[in-house]
DNA sequence: CATTTTATTGAATTTATATTCAACAGATTT
DNA sequence: AAATCTGTTGAATATAAATTCAATAAAATG
């Protein structure tokens, strides 16, 4: 099925342009022409693809939703080893997968505001901000992070990575920082 | 004069109403109807008093960009005093004046996507992130920060503060995290 | 190779919303 | 109180961008 495999071929080209630039400029700031323009196609084709330029980024959302699910499973592994080895990971996508790494600004973007309601809801849907303060709240348990309301300690760390990687999206020559910075956030003072 | 009085009100009042819903919705999905419904006014009245949607828009982010230019000028306290107090004294913005603490985020999020081009060379001119920096390297020098770059120190900051005040526009119910928490991304680790 | 199906384009159309405008109302001035 | 100036409205218009469409080219199929 060569045909339909390279229609499915155009469709993540279209999928994975149009994450870069919602990502760069926004969502609204995007043109479905500058979409077509750097995949490249015409502007009138990009339907054939997509009904819309918002079932797009729906498209696009709900992947994201699918693969942050999937990290959520993890909650297996010590809560202190969690956290610095999953940054670790995320900022080495920055430069391998730059895949991954926009998917996770976009479902940031969408969390908040500057989307359709509809992309807000899916992003929400996800409930990442409890998974984590679930984790969170079994490492108070064993001592190694600080007291506290465990949820808005998860909104911090997310405020932090969230914002940390916008900014690497934007200026893709800046360097990541140490995840040990941003899980301090949560760490107990101690020696 | 009454008259003059009057209309410098009413400006304000569109830019307060305008301030909210560009934070709380983002700037392309608040209509100018929306704005004008909200103040309450006819969606025409409105450009009497601004050129534009944009103007209204910019306008806005220059009163950030001063605003936030005379807090960078408070860069002679100690750096492990500034940061702590200067977030304990932001959060307490949140419940009695929305108005700076919307000023923020909505300068934050000028400064990444989602904005005329325009507003975003307006909020980067300001160079919070620069200015916060070099409290940090002084930080740094008296050996009360961690060490590492004290830019991406800055960034890691700011992402946070931007971040949590995102989270706290959206949901004004939220309470404010411990300063402390997000000074931990900058102290040194020790007892 | 004729026929059908799919890909592609660029121009025409639609749509959503910003913006303008003609008319009216209330206040201020002389 | 007549004249003028300012505030106000809602409907009309303009605009930018999304979306459709008729026509054509290329590919697959029989």
């Amino acid at each position: 099925m060569t045909r339909k495999e390279q229609k499915e071929e155009r469709r993540k080209a279209i999928l994975m342009t149009a994450l870069t630039l919602f990502v760069r400029r926004g969502y609204h700031e995007t043109k479905i022409s500058d979409i077509a323009e750097a995949v490249p196609m015409s502007t009138g084709l990009l339907f054939h693809y997509f009904e819309s330029k918002e079932e797009l980024l729906l498209e696009l959302v709900k992947m994201g939703a699918g693969a942050t699910s999937s990290v959520e499973k993890m909650g297996e592994i010590p809560p202190e080893l969690f956290f610095s080895g999953f940054l670790k990971q995320l900022f080495a996508y920055a430069k391998n997968e730059p895949w991954v790494f926009h998917m996770f600004v976009l479902m940031g973007q969408a969390r908040r505001a500057g989307m359709p309601e509809e992309a807000r809801k899916i992003a929400l849907s996800t409930g990442t901000i409890d998974v984590t303060a679930e984790i969170i709240r079994k490492g108070q348990g064993t001592g190694v992070f600080r007291p506290g309301d465990a949820r808005l300690l998860s909104v911090c760390f997310w405020a932090t990575v969230q914002g940390v990687m916008e900014e690497m999206a934007l200026d893709p020559g800046m360097e990541a920082p140490d995840p040990e910075w941003i899980a301090a956030i949560l760490r107990k003072e101690n020696g």
